[in-house]
DNA sequence: TTGTACGCGTTATCAA
DNA sequence: TTGATAACGCGTACAA
């Protein structure tokens, strides 16, 4: 069932079809003959030999780690919507390993069988961003930064400052940090962001930096487990804890519980990303416009083909719940 | 950088670089100078092309409704999962409205973009499925039902029959169940099969069954909520609750709070699908492999090609957590 | 307004 | 073991 069949049955050349098609100038007698044509047959055209004449896909790849944590799936929410809004199809790249991430490094900018792509979380080094760039094609970075594409990250250091701000408000002074790591080589740069907004917090209230009131973990609930645990053995344990993401600050919450501490009466805790779970929880947490991201992200993938590449910031805002709460300091 | 830059660096045709890549009988020397010259110009196959001659993508598509719930995810884990292994790439079809749902099973199977289609929760009609089959595209259904495809379904009656047993083994009698609904045009049938489950249960108990201990909601927890609700607001409120998702069910978990109801002392909860939220909520709920079923079914898709269609029902499990509990009869 | 013929980058077939 | 060439199905100049 080719473009040919159709030409055939409706007694027509191909460059007729395909003009009925690809909305060119057609009579509109032969237009119905063809339009009867392709209905009968049920002609749809391959879309892989359309691609190969037009030398565009109609697709936007979207290479992502471990996707299916909430963070990702918001921005994927947001990518979808704005792909198909523009009628393009996404294909998802999943990282889990250092190979899959080199892997997709290397080959599928070349490739050419999407029209554009969109990294999420991951940073290229230079040998890589240089050579995606030759490639020519479109990238888009989101919640990661490199200066030879646009790139849509989030006010890390910013956010992380107000979320230290907001405990030392409520008159914490020894505030827990439970930063995320390096998972492989995928290069996050987020952690040292954050780092530097707690750092930044702190200076400016005149509290001493306590590097051992860190604890460095994996993004997710078991890393923030680790040290939320970590963190309440110590001898004199922080009154409030800052989370570098909610999955880590659930993971808190959990140890919290372990420890048969309250919370917030006990401790305060506070997260980063505002994902669903953290509205159900009731946990506070430093908002960052995930969905948004992604949709800005697709639109300058779209829309920003030509324009030298540059960083939009997006804000980040303090959404106050229930397991912050001024520090008891047994006074009335 | 197409093939024929290659072959002329290595002096050699297009078909011998051809060999090369796809492993033909090549004389060691030229192999390595085709490599070479490969290496060299940075050269990668174009998939489009290759997708045109050879009649396949490596590309498996898969059709889901509101991919971002929990569930869903679970399946596209395992699906993502499978199809990494196979060295498939995956598109991902959305589907939010009637007017995508009816698109996509009218032109997706006829494009021969992808190989195969995963399609989730979604059940063609006879018309549909008919077309689809004629197209000869290999589809496989998961969470849905239709004689034409390979199906992947958890029992949901018996599923269904074991959490209301677990109910009524605790104590209880007057259970209420929030059922899921028709979203749209999409032709969810799993709730008619939970329905006979719950049916089934209290028939063999001998409880009768009350149809106004039915309410019926969006898959969602906002359906949840307003199922607990419209339940917790009757005279003779039921002493436990089923709800048809775990989704479902923390809605009703969010209703009993505000009434200020106890889980488990003053009411009982049970859901189904066993997400992650579950677990972390303590959620007592009817397992179902959501993720296993999400492998089955690309697996399906690729080696059960010619195969006659079948139905793979995988088990359903009950899971014991704690928002259930006998029932409190004030008698010691 | 319509038809013809070429190009897109591969794979596959067949002859050498 | 290698090279030449015909598909694959479409878009699109260009000619008619």
């Amino acid at each position: 069932m080719n473009i040919y069949d159709v030409a055939r049955e409706a007694t027509v050349s191909i460059g007729t079809v395909s003009r009925v098609l690809n909305g060119g100038y057609v009579k509109q007698a032969t237009r119905e003959r063809v339009l009867t044509a392709i209905h009968k047959l049920d002609y749809v055209p391959n879309s892989g030999a359309r691609s190969l004449g037009l030398g565009r896909t109609g697709v936007l790849g979207i290479m992502v780690p471990f996707f299916t944590r909430p963070f990702f799936i918001e921005v994927l929410r947001g990518v979808e919507m704005a792909a198909a809004k523009a009628g393009h199809e996404i294909v998802l790249y999943n990282v889990e390993t250092d190979q899959q991430r080199d892997n997709y490094f290397k080959r599928l900018p070349m490739r050419k069988r999407v029209d554009g792509l969109l990294i999420v979380s991951l940073r290229p080094d230079d040998q890589e961003a240089t050579r995606i760039r030759e490639a020519g094609l479109p990238v888009v970075l989101v919640d990661a930064y490199h200066p030879f594409f646009t790139s849509i990250v989030v006010e890390n250091t910013g956010g992380a400052r107000m979320a230290v701000e907001h405990l030392i408000s409520l008159g914490h002074r020894r505030i827990g940090f439970v930063n995320g790591m390096v998972e492989g080589a995928f290069h996050f740069n987020q952690a040292d962001d954050r780092l530097n907004g707690y750092r930044e917090a702190l200076m400016a209230a005149g509290i001493d930096f306590d590097p051992t009131l860190i604890y460095v973990s994996e993004w997710n609930r078991a890393g923030g487990m680790k040290g939320g645990d970590a963190l309440l053995r110590r001898d004199d344990p922080p009154t409030a804890i800052f989370a570098a993401s909610d999955l880590q600050a659930l993971g808190v919450l959990e140890a919290m519980r372990q420890h048969e501490r309250n919370v917030p009466h006990d401790v305060s805790i506070i997260g980063f990303d505002n994902i669903e779970l953290a509205e159900l929880l009731n946990l506070t947490t430093i908002a960052q416009p995930m969905c948004e991201m992604g949709t800005i992200g697709v639109e300058q993938l779209l829309h920003g083909k030509d324009e030298p590449p540059r960083t939009i910031q997006v804000e980040a805002k303090l959404v106050q719940r229930q397991t912050t709460q001024r520090l008891f300091t047994g006074v009335t």
